[in-house]
DNA sequence: TTATTAAGATTACGGTTGTAATAGTTAGGA
DNA sequence: TCCTAACTATTACAACCGTAATCTTAATAA
């Protein structure tokens, strides 16, 4: 339920967010693209999320169907919150203008983003 | 050097950033509000951040004062490489706009956050 | 029906983390 | 000088992680 998702298994969780149900040899040739692990690695990924109780599966013949139990905004929702807690003493306004400050953005994000308070703004 | 801060170490080093030289004893008394560790347990951390190299020490007599080698900026930099790597491809952009929509921000924040936006708008 | 084979399940293994107990050393007081 | 208190260093240990090899089972082709 709100097992943390390791760096490793986000990779898996990833595939099953964007393309939904997939087997565990599509995972793994989605995920060859980024990082060389082998099969069995994926599998292992796949079998500690299936425990963790974040992924499920339906059988279909010989073929397993992976997809995924918890939503990506949940679990962006978690690591958010200890990102935010442990760097920035869990304030979100410290964090965005950490990111506003350090990060690089062209004229038109930060126009985007001026509309967006905008936005923000007259519907609080 | 880049050796990642555990979350458990985060907390030491956290003290050592903003209080600066402390002896062991007063660590653990400064964390102690937070966490309920015992001393032994704040020694280990402190351990294995000295051999990470991230913090030293100089001996005063019989008193041993801990310090930071590396900057803040730097450890929150290596996180925020990773928390944007995983959770928001890297970019972030997207981040950012995760941040202003799904966390409260007061108005008076939200204004701060525009004019931050204006200044660096006029210095790109 | 049986052998093959494509899955999945189980097991492995060294490194890291959280959490701590025990052992070793040394500065200072008696 | 020697003991002791105050520190540090070493060791522990289970859970978790990255990475993977081997064992089982079951669907299908022959």
């Amino acid at each position: 339920m709100n097992s943390r998702i390791t760096e490793a298994e986000w990779e898996v969780m990833e595939c099953l967010w964007t393309r939904g149900n997939m087997a565990a040899n599509e995972i793994f040739e989605a995920i060859r693209q980024r990082k060389s692990w082998t099969d069995k690695t994926v599998k292992s990924l796949i079998n500690r999320l299936l425990n963790k109780e974040v992924i499920s599966f339906v059988k279909k013949g010989r073929r397993y169907e992976y997809y995924p139990l918890v939503e990506r905004s949940h679990c962006i929702q978690v690591e958010k919150r200890s990102f935010l807690e442990r760097l920035f003493g869990g304030r979100p306004m410290s964090a965005i203008v950490h990111f506003i400050n350090e990060e690089q953005l062209t004229r038109e994000e930060i126009d985007e983003l001026k509309q967006m308070l905008d936005e923000k703004r007259s519907d609080s």
